[in-house]
DNA sequence: TTGTAAGCGTTATCAT
DNA sequence: ATGATAACGCTTACAA
């Protein structure tokens, strides 16, 4: 029976509940030899299970974190989770994923139903739209880090990918391939990381005197980004490269390719921002802007742990490099 | 502050801890509705948070259950995760998903951890290993569900796909494009699914009027796949058709073909048992046996739900059907 | 309609 | 070395 409880195995050990919650937690240094091993009987025998739910509520920590994701569609994110829960399980913890679904309602409520379970901290890939929310947690000095969105106005912990530096290489790379019509498209430019992939868009361009055209830059949301490519194409001077903004993007530049029947890599170069798993497989093998997602999560993971440990961190943005993978989906533009 | 309790809420609204109590619970009909406003009041003004570990001591509940997963990398465990956890969601329940990693001990600790959090119940994709462990739950009557593995001698209910149709479908549908030397490879045949697959395996074969040879079934260790490919492709009538048994076993396929300079689709034909992302983007567009994932983690979810409510469910499997999607990967067999 | 008090299964403090 | 006893923050009879 799961009911047996720390009073049960007192009684049939003949000691009191204090003992057994001293065998409990390991602290046998002023326990005689005999007890301890009466408790170890009557507990296997009763095949006692201890209730970590009472032990939280009386040490005021459950060894359990949240994480809460903008969306878990992303192979960024699952691959961070990933990652943060095993370095958790790691230190005997547990992590509860929650996906926000990119609303901001769903992500307040899930602060809300996580912090009412007394979770030790919170990693958060914030949809940035709750920020009164964010800003209270810090204030309180309640442990959360946030993931690959900065949020503005807030110095909090957080982690992020180089999206500028990134991006800038990616586009240089397309230069360096002949290329001058680029084209960027990304969802709406409501969270950084998308702002600064455009930024760092621009300023390639800009570096290399490529003059920018505005039509070359997409933002809008997924089931409009086809629409948007179509009108690309259509234009007298259709680009010759695209970068996709995030790997959800990438599916839409495939699908479209596939319906007007263009090649990547032929009629147009592509470079994807995000890791892609069968990257190499898809044809033709595409070229790919890879974040640390494993790193990113341990850092993340890392920073949250010292909080509730109560150790001294810098409340500012750790970021990390990206690697540019050149496949042949971005190969040297053909002449004309 | 996190640490304002429901005593002090009272206090400020100059009731009893009951009544404060009552008002969360919405059991306002016997409460005037000028104490409501009150106790309102100081909620809001406190900012103050209920403590659900507190309340789910009291009430023997957690609203909170587990999944277990053999092995995080397969498509199909993420997709049954997902829909496990929206299914929850939707009842204001929350879903711990764990890695057992294929490790007996693993999934052990993950048991008893989540048991000393008090979960509800547990959703586990079993490695089959820990057989009194599983009996002992079902023993207790502790409400569990079994995903995508039968457990011997083990009447429980288990949710799994139709395997032995499903790769008999496949097999059929080499043999109707001409293939007869065709091989299927999977992993060790520790668990019912792969067993039920080179049943199926063997089964088409044997209904065709074809003769079985041993030679072209694998099941193996991952990281001994392609040696044993290599095998097969040294024969001097080397298969002409392949089924890889999941998605873990097509990037061996694939990384295999790579290395000899062999076509897909070309070389040999191929089938994969698994929902691949990327299936229509891969070279060749690669023919899948799709499983029923999302449906199959609303169906556990379900039978998990109605345990913990106590409610009446059929002790015994149910399958669902599997789709074989023909993409190009299967086509037709080249004349020689 | 609201308050009192016991109890959920632990841990922590202080005696002994 | 071990035991009483009071928390932890909530729910729930039952009383008022």
């Amino acid at each position: 029976m799961g009911k047996t409880t720390m009073a049960d195995v007192a009684k049939k050990a003949g000691v009191s509940k204090s003992t057994v919650s001293q065998f409990l937690n390991e602290r046998y240094e002023y326990m005689s030899p005999d007890t301890r091993i009466r408790i170890e009987a009557a507990i296997d025998e009763l095949n006692y299970q201890p209730n970590y739910l009472a032990r939280s509520l009386k040490q005021k920590r459950t060894s359990t974190v949240g994480i809460i994701v903008a969306n878990i569609m992303h192979q960024f994110s699952t691959e961070v989770s990933r990652s943060v829960e095993d370095y958790f399980n790691k230190h005997n913890m547990h992590a509860i994923v929650c996906n926000a679904d990119n609303d901001p309602e769903k992500e307040k409520k899930y602060i809300e139903m996580l912090r009412a379970k007394q979770v030790d901290g919170l990693i958060i890939f914030p949809t940035a739209q709750n920020a009164d929310i964010y800003k209270n947690m810090i204030k309180e000095e309640y442990p959360v880090v946030f993931m690959d969105r900065k949020v503005p106005d807030l110095q909090a912990p957080t982690v992020v990918s180089q999206n500028i530096e990134a991006t800038y290489s990616a586009i240089q790379h397309f230069i360096d391939n002949g290329h001058e019509r680029i084209a960027i498209a990304t969802e709406p430019l409501t969270i950084s990381p998308r702002i600064e992939r455009h930024e760092g868009y621009k300023k390639a361009l800009h570096a290399n005197g490529i003059k920018i055209n505005p039509e070359f830059q997409i933002s809008t949301s997924i089931d409009k980004i086809k629409k948007e490519l179509d009108r690309l194409f259509q234009l007298d001077a259709p680009p010759t490269a695209i970068l996709a903004g995030n790997d959800i993007v990438f599916i839409e530049v495939l699908e479209f390719a596939k319906e007007k029947k263009l090649e990547v890599g032929e009629s147009f170069a592509l470079v994807v921002f995000d890791n892609i798993p069968f990257a190499h497989f898809v044809h033709p093998p595409v070229t790919t802007i890879a974040q640390s997602a494993y790193m990113m999560g341990e850092k993340a993971a890392d920073l949250l742990l010292k909080q509730i440990n109560k150790e001294q961190i810098d409340r500012h943005e750790v970021s990390f490099p990206c690697e540019l993978i050149i496949r042949d989906s971005s190969k040297r533009l053909k002449e004309k």
